[in-house]
DNA sequence: GCCGTTTTCGGCCCGACTGTTTTCAGTCG
């Protein structure tokens, strides 16, 4: 069972015993176990079943026997308890924006609602405003839920960072060129550079700010805006982008921004240990409860500062660790993008590219690089674009003859993408890819639910002597498929014990390996290389997703291959 | 339900907004 099922799980759970009326702190205590779950890189079925889980925190003797009974048996009997007392509807009727828990329940009890059918019955008969402390806008707004829930069954979905952020980086503007604005920012999980974010965040200061609201919410690009006021305007774009907008004094400005960069996780442990010293922050300022005095801050780095805690940038504000190392000065020293000398994923027409070898080596001799492997696909690659071995041979010696002719120091790299075939092996002769400056194998075929075969297959490619990276290690795409199950810690121990490097794939589809996922592997020992795996020559621009993976995954230059000259 | 550089019991981040009230509970981020 994968954490992401048993967070899942446990997050339903959160839910039922909301439902049933549980202590608000009860279900908090589940809802905190379910998110170290999602974020931790091992396999929590693995840590459990051997009596470790215990060890995260927020997880205590009542949440493992839990976990045991559903990696064991499948189910939680809490939950299939609470599932035979509580309509299963309930659950459904919860999800609608602005319906909680406690008004769910009062519906169930005091209505004998139990579907969403029923509800919108009760709503559409005007029985709903009967109760004590609801009226008619709260039977519109069910109304209206219930039409968007048969619309997106999923619930609110999240985009990739690539299409959120020129969106995000638009408003901003908008924001700037505003004569009563006198400083906006981007902060949420855009700033933090996530994989995929929810919504759009910006933050600004000004003298008149219900100017600064009302000119957003009347901009071209907005669909709908909901009350602009002094203290910002919530806005959603014509593709349904939700937007908040936040304004304050420019004494607060880093407040604000600390506050709203976020992450909750983040927030939340850092004002708990403030508290403890007793400080109360908030967006607007940090609170001594001795003088009763609330200090403000315009710039962030002060208020972390104020706090007792180095400034830690936005990408590490996960609550993994960082406020631990801010405080005891240990933060790592994180990869910038123009450390990157070099690109060793690309593709080129010979197999499924867009551009020519000559182009591809333009491109990137204009970023600066010092280096750019060419890694097409191989023998197997299918489409009709596959590449066979008489040609690579060609290839090699194509590539020979362009650094001869070079006039500069850039140089061209003979590579290939291999594909790791069913059984383990690879689709060139091993005499090919010892020619090959760099080797690069990929699953890109035959993606099996079965986690011994695809560990087994992986670990096969690892321990190829000609192989020195494995690309996008775990086959993920952000918006349409999941990766495929490994045992992470196996492989990663695998490429360790043979000094084969992964590969941090930056198109903002794959971001492959995760944050998680490379800090494991870099904790292991194993080093990681930063890749496009380009197409096309604008395809070598997105290395600083790579680098905004590996910056939330704690690199630095050291552990990042090509940071350096290269070496073959 | 979890947890401990005040605590093994008694706490558990903080504020905005909405809809309903006329001071607040519930919900959300």
């Amino acid at each position: 069972m994968t954490n992401a099922e048993i967070a899942t799980a446990l997050e339903e759970l959160a839910v039922l015993y909301q439902l049933d009326g549980a202590d608000r702190y009860r279900v908090l205590a589940y809802t905190n176990a379910a998110r170290t779950i999602r974020d931790q890189g091992k396999s929590v079925e693995q840590m459990a079943l051997q009596g470790q889980v215990t060890g995260l925190q927020g997880i205590g003797e009542t949440l493992e026997e839990k976990i045991i009974a559903l990696v064991e048996t499948g189910d939680i009997p809490a939950a299939v308890k609470l599932k035979e007392k509580l309509p299963a509807g309930l659950i459904e009727i919860n999800r609608i924006p602005g319906l909680g828990p406690k008004t769910v329940r009062r519906l169930h009890d005091e209505l004998g609602v139990a579907t969403p059918e029923e509800l919108r019955e009760a709503a559409e008969d005007q029985q709903v405003r009967k109760l004590k402390g609801l009226g008619p806008k709260v039977e519109e707004n069910i109304i209206a839920g219930l039409e968007n829930l048969a619309d997106q069954p999923e619930g609110p979905s999240r985009r990739r960072l690539d299409q959120i952020r020129p969106v995000a980086e638009e408003l901003v503007e908008a924001l700037r060129v505003h004569p009563a604005c006198a400083r906006a920012e981007i902060a949420g999980s855009v700033r933090r550079m996530t994989d995929t974010c929810k919504d759009i965040d910006l933050i600004a200061t000004s003298d008149s700010p219900l100017d600064i609201s009302t000119h957003m919410a009347g901009l071209d690009s907005v669909a709908s805006a909901g009350n602009p006021s002094e203290k910002g305007v919530k806005l959603e774009t014509h593709s349904g982008i939700g937007v908040d907008i936040r304004i304050v004094g420019p004494d607060a400005f880093g407040n604000l921004l600390q506050h709203f960069t976020g992450s909750v996780a983040h927030n939340t442990e850092l004002r708990e240990v403030a508290v403890a010293e007793g400080l109360h922050v908030s967006e607007h300022g940090i609170e001594d409860e001795r003088t009763g005095e609330t200090e403000r801050f315009a710039g962030e780095d002060e208020v972390y500062r104020r706090l007792g805690y180095e400034f830690i940038v936005p990408e590490l504000r996960e609550n993994r660790g960082e406020l631990e190392a801010a405080r005891e000065g240990r933060l790592p020293d994180l990869v910038e993008l123009d450390q990157i000398r070099g690109d060793l994923h690309s593709h080129t027409t010979l197999s499924d590219g867009k551009a020519t070898l000559e182009e591809m080596a333009d491109a990137a001799r204009g970023i600066g690089y010092e280096y750019l492997a060419i890694t097409d696909h191989s023998a197997t690659h299918g489409f009709g674009d596959h590449v066979t071995a008489d040609r690579l041979w060609r290839r090699i010696e194509e590539i020979r003859d362009y650094n001869r002719d070079s006039t500069d120091d850039f140089r061209l790299l003979a590579g290939s993408e291999v594909n790791i075939q069913t059984d383990g092996t690879l689709d060139y002769e091993d005499d090919l890819l010892a020619e090959l400056d760099w080797v690069i194998a990929s699953i890109h075929t035959a993606f099996k639910d079965d986690s011994d075969y695809m560990t087994a297959r992986m670990i096969a490619a690892i321990e190829h002597p000609e192989v020195d990276c494995i690309g996008h290690p775990t086959g993920r795409l952000l918006d349409r498929r999941p990766p495929y199950p490994l045992n992470i810690e196996a492989v990663i121990g695998a490429a360790a014990a043979n000094d084969t490097v992964f590969e941090i794939n930056g198109n903002p589809n794959r971001r492959d390996l995760s944050d998680i996922h490379a800090r494991m592997a870099s904790e292991a020992g194993v080093k990681l290389v930063l890749n496009t795996d380009a197409h096309w020559t604008a395809g070598l621009g997105l290395m600083e997703y790579a680098v905004a993976t590996a910056r939330r995954a704690w690199l630095g230059p050291a552990q990042i291959l090509n940071t350096g000259p290269w070496w073959g």
